[in-house]
DNA sequence: ATGCAACCTTGATTTAGATCAAGTCCGTGC
DNA sequence: GCACGGACTTGATCTAAATCAAGGTTGCAT
């Protein structure tokens, strides 16, 4: 079985990285302007809640690789990525770690009922994200009550994810994962892309092999063998920046889900 | 990789099976005097709360292997358990299946953002749970905010859970897994137990060794060896009435956890 | 433009756990 | 009390993916 050790670890920059300094005549309308609004928790509110909002978050820029949350520290916070990828994983003592998820913008992450955060976050790319302290966040739960209710609509969703990905952590072969994780980039890219795509067909792939690796209980060598394999099949091509042109998607989908058909 | 069939698929009941004809006199008071209430969501209620509870579902009572929910039907009630151990799963269009939880008395199960249920549950032993259709569980939730927060916080506690097992699934050594699964059903028998156990250290495994193995991501020939690896190095012991008795929490936490102690 | 470092790919070999194959145990009905 | 069937155990063998081991790419800093 894998041990992927951490990564580099690099200057965990302690949160302090908020955007242009907040100038308060342009933070005041940061909801209402917000380019992803609608893809997100956020779009439960009416014009008042934006402001609410505003008020209750900073915003916070961060470079790749920046510690967002740190398993075991207490849970003060609750964060909304509003672009680029979030990493989101558990760790084993000896450093074997498992990625639970990549929230991609208009996706939350934060939440805990314990005193502590039980899982770590670190950025993959770029990210911005709109931080809510816990005491603002329950405010908000309280006094917006269609924010509560799409709140728990999210939380429920993510639990339904979750199962998807412990029938593919716990049943799926190597190839069924990467070709599984290869349709759910595109997915995530279509959803997260505002300008309706000059391609379709594409994947968004930020995340560097371990992390893939990470994601899928699978070792580096195995996901690098096995997207060649796929490049070689002409199921998928490299395109550039960090993404994958999905060449058969119905084919990749008959794979992921487990005929054997190819 | 494993390619576990179905269970035989027993008799499925049409969910008829109230309990006892719920003599309207009797059944009103049901969730005043039901003894697992303070281990559950009906916990935020007060009393009118639980008239409420009592008035919006129904009792059942179902023997083992019936099913509860059938994956890809209309998503059309709640439950919540109130005896007995309940087997969430999703399958692969081949047969495999992942078992992704066991819901133990006080747990709830069934909630879906979609339109249809993304998973199966069906009864392990002896079952007795109340079901709530769905209009009847949002009008719960509008009219109890306690009620609302309450079951975001359990939807969250089960997404951390999720998150933990698919550590377990997609990092841990087989020996490992069965070690954290023996620790969670003496978790989960503790939480349960209503009597303070004549002898603590006892694990109830209800399930048979094709759910365990559905459930950690092996095989029952994997899961039969290490379980008779444990006993010989008198970790734990049989016991009577599907019961395990843990005799060396210590070790078996120091081998869940990854360290090759034993 | 060059050199380094991080990341990725590919090949050879090993191994944990799957698969195949008998049994054994245990409870239930006759 | 016996035999049938389902659940479990144990052993022998196989294999998918891990591990070990080189290279090859790429992008950035000098």
């Amino acid at each position: 079985m894998t041990s992927s050790s951490h990564p580099p670890a690099p200057a965990l920059a302690p949160l302090g990285g908020v955007l242009h300094a907040p100038k308060a005549d342009v933070d005041i309308i940061r909801c209402m302007v917000c380019d992803i609004r609608h893809k997100s928790l956020c779009n439960s509110m009416d014009e008042e809640g934006l402001a609410a909002l505003t008020h209750s978050s900073r915003q916070l820029q961060l470079p790749p690789g920046t510690t967002i949350v740190e398993e075991g520290e207490p849970a003060l916070a609750f964060f909304n990525v509003t672009r680029g990828t979030v990493k989101l994983f558990k760790s084993l003592p000896d450093g074997r770690r498992q990625i639970t998820g990549f929230a991609d913008a208009g996706q939350f992450l934060g939440l805990s009922t314990a005193q502590t955060y039980s899982f770590g976050a670190e950025t993959v790319d770029n990210v911005r994200l709109c931080r809510f302290m816990r005491p603002q966040l329950e405010a908000l739960l309280s006094d917006y009550p269609k924010f509560e209710r799409r709140l728990l609509a999210a939380v429920t969703d993510k639990l339904a994810e979750a199962q998807e990905q412990m029938l593919l952590l716990g049943r799926k072969t190597a190839r069924e994962k990467v070709a599984t994780f290869l349709l759910d980039r595109m997915k995530a890219f279509h959803l997260t892309a505002n300008r309706r795509q000059e391609a379709e067909n594409l994947a968004s792939v930020p995340m560097t092999r371990v992390d893939i690796a990470d994601y899928l209980g699978l070792t580096i060598e195995t996901v690098s063998r096995t997207i060649s394999a796929f490049r070689r099949s002409l199921l998928i091509a490299s395109a550039e920046n960090h993404r994958i042109r999905i060449l058969s998607a119905t084919t990749l989908l008959n794979i992921a889900s487990g005929q054997k058909a190819d």
